[in-house]
Formats: C-alpha cells, structure tokens, sequence
DNA sequence: GAGGCATCCTAACAAGCGTTAGGTAATGCT
DNA sequence: AGCATTACCTAACGCTTGTTAGGATGCCTC
C-alpha cells in the first residue's frame, strides 16, 4: 500500500486541457515531497515544483491554496501513513503477544513505514522541530495522536514490567523515535536490506528491557 | 571550555566606532547560530541576523564574506569543538581502559558538547544532510574526520571481540551517532539533567556489546 | 592635531519569491 | 451544436532577499 489510496476507487475522469485533476494533485505532491525532503521547503520554489510537475507555478493555486498547504498536506500523509500502518501491524499480532512484541512489531512497522513512503517521511522529520506557519495545526493533532500511541505501549510495558529499571521513563519515547526516524538521513540499500536494519535496531536497543 | 577560545588572548583593542572587530564577530556567530539552529538557514535573513547582533545588514559584511560563510563557521566550530572533546575524553581515561570504556566515555562526551554549545551543535545536525552550497568542503572533511575517529573506536572493540554479533556493522556508526545527534530536538533540562540522558542512553545501547 | 585605520552607517540594486488576475484550450453533458 | 466545467496558460504585482557602493564616525598613533 502506497501512501494513500482515496479517490482511486471511481473511474478517474478526465476533462480540462491537461492531466485528471486528482492524477496532477497527487504529482505534485509526489514532487514537492521529493524536494522538500531533500533541499528545504523554503529552498524550494512553487517555479521548480510546477515545473516537475509539468506545468507553471501559477497551474499549482488550481490544486492547493498556497505552498504551504502543500507541506502540510505531506506531513499529513506521512504522520498518517505512518501511525496507520504501525498500529495495524500491532493489531495482527497473535493473541498471547507481550508488551515487549508489540514493541518490537512497532519498531519494525515505523522504519519500514518511514523508508516505504521515504519523501514523505523525510520531510515530516525534517520538519518535526517547527512547521513554517500556525497552518499545520492539525498537524500537530496527528503527531501528539502517535505519540501517544507510543507512550501507551510503553505504559503497557512498563507496568508488566518489562523495562529496565536503567532506563529513564521520561526520555525513553523520543529517545527510540527519534533515533529510528534519524535513519533517513543515512541509510539506504547499500548498507544492507531493511529487515537487516530493523533488526539491528532492535538489537541495539535490547538495552531497554528488564534482563 | 565554551566554544573557541581563540583571539581571546591579547587585550581586546577597540578602535572604530562600534564594538571591537573580534566581539562584534563572535556575537554575530552567537545570534545566526542560535536563529538558523531554530528558524533555519534561509528563513532567517541578515537582516536579523544584524538587527539581534545590534546593527545593520550591510555591516555584517564587514566581519563576514557572505551569509554562507557564516554557516560555514558554525559549522566548523560546532564539529571542531565536539571531535576535540570526545578524544579528549577518552585519551583521559586510564591506561587499562577498555574499547566498551573509550566508547562510553565518547558516548557522554558527544552528548555533553551537544548539549553545551546547542545552538551551534544543532545547526550542524539540522544541516548534515547537505549543506547549502560548495562552500564547505573544509565542514565535509572536518565531518569525515569525527566520522573516521568513531569508526575507529567501534573498530577497535570489534577486533577485541567486544561487540555483539547480532549488530550489523555497517549501520552501528551512523545510528549511534544518529540516535545522540536527535537529542537536540527534543531533550530539555525539564526531561532530567544531562548525566540522567547519558545512563539512559548507554543503558539503551547496552544491545551492542557482546552479552 | 593630523592622518590612518577600524567599525559602523544609509541608499540602493538586481533577482527571486509567493501569489493574483484574467484569459484559453480541451473535454463531457445535454 | 452549444454550454459548463476542468485544467491549464501568460502577465504582472508587491515584497523580500543577499549584496554592493560609498560615506561617516570614533579611536589610536605619531
């Protein structure tokens, strides 16, 4: 599953004089991501997306109101992209599954989810600090939905007893998400496949349970 | 030690009609490093920049050639002082010390420098994944150098037999670094102080080592 | 007290930015 | 065939940007 699916269901219908409207919005978004993650937001002018994209800068205030707009609608994607397919991976497990499996099912599912969609996972992390504007509003609702997600299975871990005393409960969450989203800065297929990171990863950080 | 020292030496001469050259370029420094540590590089203009520092834009020039330069030095002090502290560290430590030992020592003291100079520090991990223009190829090879100490430190407890065989040694570096970079954009003193982050942290990674 | 240098200033430039106004071509519907 | 709608276009706006040119001011030296 791709970033996301919607409006793929209907038949796409085709007027005006270029591309499907929703087959162009979501290129441009596939493009903005793409240079978002890698040179900036600001660095990145409405010229260069639209001229990816195919068409002028001015073409791109057909699809969305302003640029950014458009980071917010990729830090939304990412965020829920990402929160999805981490929960769900969590869901699957089998019924007798510990605390200590539902973490390390959603260990995996992060960095896979992060390095499947990576453009627009990229530009959430890039941009984790500080979005631009006061727009992304409901982009800080996403965020505190999945961390809270996080906190919880750490919650559920921490009372069966399964964290190391060692560890300080206040610096564990960010401590684990942020290292794994790091990874997007370096990693790539040279340095073996994912599963290898995914469980080098887990290895690493052995450190945070009990014995 | 804060972040350079130099020029601090000789008695400060001030002629002109401002503060002395050496001040006025240090408190320059101090301000972008602190506005694109948290605002970013293009967002934040020489304007401001001159504003905070107490004069106008064109008067930055006189200290500095350019706006990249500037970053540049940021740069460059950022990863100077942290390479200088993390080898001291370990060449502090007693003669019987282990390579688990030099590398927890450079553990605490990557750690520390982070977050003692943060604003210069946080620049440079906001923009480690590509710097702006070719103007630093002396902040590529300042990064390379810190880069080659560390995997000579993992190195080293690798060949005693130290690591863990479940860790992959093509991403250890990276992630480790990676993982105690990502601090910056969350740790506070309000989530327990520095020594508390460092145990929590080493007591994570505790999955490297062999057993 | 005059010259020289260090440190700032004002004024202004060209370039690029996000964005708006208003027009045009291509398709589907009736 | 004609109309409405969709998806683009060109032209241009006001604004900000990094940077340069040239000048003023204050301290030090002789």
């Amino acid at each position: 599953m791709s970033v996301e699916d919607k409006d793929l269901q209907r038949p796409v219908v085709k007027k005006g004089r270029g591309q499907s409207g929703s087959v162009s919005r979501r290129l441009i978004l596939d493009v903005a991501a793409a240079m978002f993650s890698t040179r900036g937001f600001t660095e990145t002018s409405m010229r260069e997306i639209a001229a990816k994209a195919g068409m002028r800068a001015p073409s791109v205030y057909y699809h969305f109101t302003s640029k950014e707009q458009i980071l917010s609608e990729i830090l939304s994607i990412a965020i829920r992209s990402t929160n999805l397919a981490v929960r769900e991976s969590v869901r699957q497990l089998p019924p007798g599954a510990t605390a200590r499996d539902r973490i390390e099912a959603a260990v995996g599912a992060h960095l896979r989810s992060l390095h499947n969609n990576l453009h627009y996972t990229a530009t959430n992390v890039r941009y984790q600090g500080q979005v631009p504007d006061e727009v992304a509003v409901n982009v800080r609702a996403d965020r505190k939905q999945y961390a809270d997600y996080w906190q919880q299975l750490l919650a559920q871990a921490d009372a069966s007893g399964a964290l190391s005393p060692a560890v300080n409960r206040q610096v564990l969450r960010p401590l684990i998400l942020g290292s794994m989203n790091q990874t997007i800065n370096w990693y790539d297929a040279s340095r073996g496949n994912l599963d290898e990171l995914i469980q080098t990863v887990l290895a690493l950080f052995q450190g945070m349970w009990r014995d």
